[in-house]
RNA sequence: GCCCAGAUGGUGGAAUUGGUAGACACGAGGGACUUAAAAUCCCUUGACCAUUGCGGUCGUACGGGUUCGAGUCCCGUUCCGGGCACCA
């Protein structure tokens, strides 16, 4: 009897010892160097794993394998996220407390992980959740309150590099108590506000006053800003949680509404995030996502004068524009402030008074959402001017929603010629359109295009404001000529300055909601205080009800035991708040991305209760040097991430300025969804192939009846189909839904579903289990088969059916070192020339192959390999004691099981990676086409140093050429050696 | 609207980066073994024409171009996916 391939016993038998042995373990060891590989990790949501989920994790471990056995010291941990809103939503939905939800689905997940035989050093395991570890999320978050952002200042310590970063508050306030807000360079002051004091009035004012003035600066602070507040639901919901006004989930309406919130200045390192993309190794795709999401723009502000008519008298005030088309500077032909802006009740007259205000109304009904859908031209003259300083003219001022209140300054100059928004708003309120590129055409819509050559700058030389003598001409520059000419004059004569903006705003901190992270902050007489540092963590304490509460109240109200006593450090009831020494603690939690933003550190040093991670193990760890996950983290936490870690790096705590290395973007894995019919109003379901479709145009979508009835799709699980055919009695017995249906079928006496593909979700039905599979065919076929779908950073359908293949491979890879009577097959009879040529065509192509994770080609490659060696009937333990070593990475069980089987005694994840040797490889000739004026006429072998001389003298001597040169003269010959020989003729003559 | 990435057999996907397109796998068809099934093995499988032989023609979304030679490079078009979006 031949040794049959056993996957369940083996690989049973290596989860086992790998555990007893402690493989995966991995300490810090300076002799070697390090290779640190890290998945996102996941959230453990009530649904446990599904096929998807382990693709990136394959894909690392096998990188991370690869380089073990390249003799580096490779850190592959792995943890969860577990801590935020999915959490929390599966809770309120089983009716479960989530710390209970949340470990029982981290069991489960650990579970299904430890089957696909994964080398995670889980001795490193983090959980966001745990007391130890959000001890160091609050611990940051403490750190950036604690710090501000800029150059170094004159009360900076001496010798520090120009260059802007996080500072400590003291340096500012030490600025602050000498000079004031005088000639202060640091990021932060608050949108819109004036913030400009001197050294006295500092001095003057009273604690909270100087904490409120503070908070302008701080890197974590307190913040008003907009937000949409669904009363019912009690909390802030996100953006794409509102829909039409209401919310997504209930319907219920939801209002703008300005709250106070814990905001991080993620805004203070927009360029350093965008320099950053520069040094790191990430698809083109999402640094191009995450530059769009950063959003930097360069222009100029402009000041203008303002005048409104009050009464009798003229009132002048100013404000400040900002474009990035100085250049258009003669086109102005109005001026509009956005609703939200301070500024429009400084210039609105009293006429006007009365349709700004009812403007103002009916933008604030509107939410965010509609504001971004409906782009219908709705604004208001304000009845003030502004006065174009280049030009002189006096422009209306309007008030429109297209200008937005948060970013640049909130007003604008309008050119309608050279700006399609402005183009809408003057054809609307019939205001003029002034064309100033040479060949444009306005008077359909305007060109906004960044070409051509300027003119009407100025229409003629008095419309041009002379200062000093000097006044701008840009006539005949291209633009970009222009605008620099513009930046200069504007410099020059001080009518505004150079500016660059940022679209990337900060991040609002705090939710209402019981699962995460508490703030280690407490109300001091309302001044947001610290808890000390050495009284972390402050615990998240149980609460029976932890829904949010309808008054809008945090969850954390509700906990008895919530207040901070100052004198005796430590928490106690809240009954006992007094404001003098025991004081209420914040009641919101951290948002989802808090956990997950600096967790690649402690995995250096997991178990650490002194320091996030400690200077040594920072040191040797450095930076994750593989990252594998989602492109859909590329504007959340891979922005939060890289802010973390580069504030964490101004204070020595990271050694790198980026965190990830390299990023690889796995794919997602959708699902085959199937639908069944079921005809409106009854209990009939009808095969997919007898419904008769219908395109309804206004709904965008197909509609399908049945003898004029409509049916309506019903989800049927994976499970219950087989192709496309439906699996009648199965489904009936799924849900009590279909148990006395009735099934039309079609004339084979089939029930036919539709399919569509869609993203893998317990709430479509479509998902496959990775524990199915293991069961069935092995980890070691999962893990291949998943590689072998195609390149992992492609989103692909799970398609189950060509699984068949990679198990017959590693089935037909162990019967490579099993002879017939079960006996190891491997002797020490010489590799044939042909052997080490298979063998080193292997070592090339999956070496190659897995530096460039085209993981699914070296699945291809071992194929080959197994069929050769198997066809050449290789005994040779020179060959076969290098397989398990190679396959080692993708299916480390069976390479475990073969490595032991060959009389070693370590694991085959000690062993020494092949190189290969090219000597194996080199032909002594090579068969090349040979070409007639570009054709592949035949075939023939050259002596691989053939040098192109020869190769053609060569092919003019063979017999098969003469029927091509005959009549026929050599025009050109182009031989490139081991690539092609091509001869060019020509009729003679 | 702007930006990014794509389009190759019935299917998933290869192609040394400009050098014989379709590796490998699935599916399909045919055959061997078997009482039978499963498992295993062998052959065929881009299209069309020829098939008693060689073989020939066309083919990488579409239209052009560069080149001795283009799936690969350039220009234009169409379609699909992703991101951003009154960001001045």
């Amino acid at each position: 009897m031949a040794k049959e391939y056993n996957f369940r016993e083996i690989e049973q038998k290596w989860h086992q010892e790998w555990v007893k042995r402690g493989t995966y373990r991995v300490k810090e060891d300076k002799g070697r160097k390090k290779f640190y590989v890290l998945n996102m990790f996941p959230y453990p949501s009530g649904a446990g794993l599904h096929v998807g989920h382990p693709l990136g994790y394959i894909a690392s471990d096998i990188y991370a394998r690869y380089k073990r056995l390249q003799g580096f010291n490779v850190l592959n941990p792995m943890g969860y996220d577990a801590y935020g809103l999915p959490a929390e939503q599966y809770a309120i939905k089983t009716g479960q407390h989530p710390e209970k939800t949340t470990f029982q689905n981290i069991d489960r997940y650990r579970e299904q992980l430890d089957r696909m035989g994964f080398s995670f050093d889980w001795d490193r395991e983090v959980r966001t959740c745990s007391p130890d570890y959000y001890h160091w999320t609050q611990w940051a978050f403490q750190r950036m309150f604690e710090h501000f952002f800029g150059c170094p200042l004159p009360t900076s310590p001496k010798g520090e590099a120009n260059v802007p970063k996080a500072r400590p508050i003291e340096e500012l306030t030490a600025y602050l108590e000498k000079y004031g807000t005088e000639g202060l360079d640091a990021y932060g002051v608050a949108q819109g506000e004036d913030l400009n004091f001197s050294a006295e009035e500092w001095k003057g004012w009273d604690e909270k006053k100087r904490s409120d003035v503070l908070m302008n600066y701080r890197l974590a602070f307190l913040g008003e800003t907009m937000v949409n507040w669904c009363p019912a639901l009690g909390t802030v919901l996100a953006n794409d949680e509102v829909v039409n006004g209401v919310s997504e989930r209930g319907g219920y309406p939801v209002e703008q509404k300005k709250m106070r919130q814990w905001c991080l200045r993620v805004s203070a390192y927009s360029q350093r995030l965008l320099d950053g993309l520069e040094t790191i190794d990430w698809s083109e795709s999402i640094k191009e996502t995450q530059r769009n999401w950063i959003g930097r723009s360069e222009g100029a502000e402009i000041e203008i004068k303002a005048v409104s008519k009050k009464g009798d008298s003229e009132e002048e005030t100013s404000f400040t524009i900002f474009t990035t088309r100085a250049d258009t500077m003669f086109g102005v032909t109005f001026f509009v402030l956005a609703p939200e802006s301070e500024l429009v009740d400084k210039v609105t007259t009293p006429e006007q008074r009365k349709a700004v205000d009812e403007y103002i109304k009916y933008v604030k009904s509107r939410t965010e959402r509609e504001r971004m859908i409906d782009h219908t031209v709705t604004g208001v003259f304000s009845g003030a001017y502004g006065i174009n300083p280049i030009t002189g003219d006096k422009c209306p001022i309007y008030v429109a929603e297209y200008v937005l209140a948060g970013y640049g300054t909130g007003a604008i100059m309008a050119v309608p010629a050279h700006d399609s928004r402005d183009y809408a708003f003057a054809k609307h309120f019939d205001l003029p359109i002034i064309p100033l590129i040479e060949g444009a055409d306005v008077s359909q819509e305007s060109y906004d295009a960044k070409e051509g050559v300027v003119m009407n700058s100025p229409i003629s030389p008095e419309k041009s404001v002379e200062y000093d003598g000097e006044s701008l001409c840009l006539n005949g520059l291209s633009i970009k000529e222009a605008i620099a000419e513009t930046k200069r004059f504007v410099k020059a004569h001080k009518l505004g300055r150079v500016k660059v903006n940022y679209r990337l705003r900060d991040a609002i901190f705090s939710r209402q909601r019981y699962w995460g992270e508490p703030f280690p902050v407490y109300y001091k007489k309302g001044i947001p205080t610290m808890i000390p540092e050495e009284c972390l963590p402050i615990q998240l304490p149980h609460v029976e009800s932890f829904l949010p509460t309808e008054t809008g109240e945090p969850p954390l109200g509700n906990a008895t035991k919530w207040a901070w006593d100052e004198k005796n450090r430590k928490i106690v009831d809240k009954n006992l708040i007094d404001e003098e020494t025991v004081f209420p603690i914040e009641l919101y939690t951290m948002p989802g991305f808090a956990g997950s933003s600096a967790y690649y550190l402690r995995y250096m040093d997991p178990h650490n209760d002194k320091a996030l991670v400690s200077d040594d193990a920072a040191a040797y760890w450095q930076n994750v040097d593989l990252y594998v996950g989602g492109s859909e983290h590329a504007t959340g936490h891979l922005i939060y991430s890289r802010f973390w870690n580069k504030f964490l790096f101004d204070l020595g705590v990271s050694k790198k300025d980026e965190p990830f290395q390299k990023l690889i973007n796995q794919g997602m894995i959708q699902g085959w969804s199937s639908f069944v019919y079921r005809l409106r109003n009854t209990n009939k379901f009808v095969s997919f192939d007898l419904l008769e479709e219908q395109y309804d145009e206004a709904k965008k979508k197909s509609l399908y009846y049945y003898q004029g009835t409509e049916a309506d799709p019903v989800y049927a699980d994976i499970s219950m189909v087989n192709g496309n055919v439906l699996n009648v009695e199965k489904i009936r017995q799924w849900a009590a839904e279909f148990r006395d249906a009735e099934f039309i079928l079609n004339g084979n006496g089939q029930y036919i579903v539709s399919q569509a593909i869609e993203k893998m979700s317990k709430s479509k039905y479509n998902v496959v289990n990775p524990d199915d599979i293991c069961e069935n065919y092995g980890a070691d076929t999962l893990r291949l088969y998943e590689m072998f779908l195609g390149p992992i950073e492609q989103s692909k359908p799970w398609d189950v059916a060509g699984i068949d293949g990679c198990f017959r491979f590693l089935k037909k890879f162990w019967q490579l070192f099993w002879d017939k009577d079960g006996s190891l097959a491997a002797d020490d009879s010489e590799a044939t020339a042909e052997n080490m040529k298979t063998l080193h065509k292997l070592i090339k192509k999956v070496t190659a192959d897995i530096e460039s994770f085209s993981y699914n080609t070296s699945v291809a490659a071992f194929m080959v390999a197994v069929n050769e060696l198997s066809n050449q009937k290789c005994r040779s333990r020179q060959v076969l004691s290098v397989l398990p070593v190679l396959i080692a990475p993708f299916a480390p069980h069976i390479a475990e099981e073969l490595w032991e089987a060959l009389g070693n005694e370590t694991s085959v994840c000690d062993a020494k990676w092949p190189a290969f040797d090219e000597k194996y490889l080199v032909e002594s000739s090579v068969r090349l086409g040979v070409q007639f004026n570009g054709k592949v006429k035949f075939s023939m072998d050259f002596p691989v140093d053939a040098t192109p001389d020869e190769m053609v003298s060569q092919v003019m001597a063979a017999d098969e050429a003469q029927r091509f040169l005959n009549g026929m003269q050599v025009v050109k010959t182009i031989a490139v050696p081991k690539r092609i020989v091509n001869i060019v003729v020509k009729p003679k003559g």
